[in-house]
DNA sequence: TCCTTTCATCGATGGACGTCGATACACTAT
DNA sequence: ATAGTGTATCGACGTCCATCGATGAAAGGA
């Protein structure tokens, strides 16, 4: 899960053509966040700096699997990474994965 | 489609809360993006200004049908908007949604 | 050891999405 | 009018996705 990323605009002032793998990449990472409770998992982690997975299973009336689910898709993006302590894992955002996909709008 | 937005932000620094609501429209302008196909138009349409929809049609080897499919996409989701003149029909994107978009990531 | 708690994975299911050919619509030219 | 061209819509099909219950894995406590 490494997130080496190169600085590809796709839209914005002063944009360069796109090839397709970078297309693809792009919206592979705007599809994590295609998802309304995935939407709000990274909004509540933004705010929360570190966040449990129970307390998030607690915040969304959802299965727990499914919020396990969303956690890993966002993972597979890159978005979040988690760590566990003892029994309870713990999510964070990656802040550099967010001003990435930023930057693709053409900040 | 009016594209009346109110300021919200999902993620990047000192994030309020999000309602549902909220969340489901992120998400839904978000998923405009999820795909390869719109996010190259919206990269073609970001350096091009205007642009045919022949030349779309001629830029992506997908059908015909399938492209106006994604710009019917892109225009519900008020990332582009269109115009006919005479035979043709020309998209441009509407530069305040991208702006949007980019300050929900926390510009 | 056994039970409980926390989280991840599996398998199934219903619905949404991308894609296409066929067709309808709008405009132009002859 | 008729034919031709550029777009949009329709209907169908296959695939992907969100969701769930059931199960597995790991850790801690009795």
């Amino acid at each position: 899960m490494s997130m080496k990323t190169l600085p590809v605009l796709c839209c914005g002032p002063a944009v360069e053509p796109l090839d397709p793998e970078a297309s693809e990449t792009l919206a592979a990472r705007f599809r994590a966040l295609s998802d309304p409770t995935r939407v709000a998992i990274v909004n509540r982690l933004a705010s929360t700096e570190e966040c449990c997975v129970c307390d998030l299973n607690a915040a969304f009336e959802l299965s727990q699997p499914t919020i396990s689910h969303h956690l890993k898709v966002l993972r597979d993006a890159g978005l979040v990474e988690s760590s566990r302590r003892g029994t309870w894992a713990y999510y964070r955002l990656v802040p550099d994965a967010v001003s990435e996909l930023r930057r693709t709008l053409g900040g």
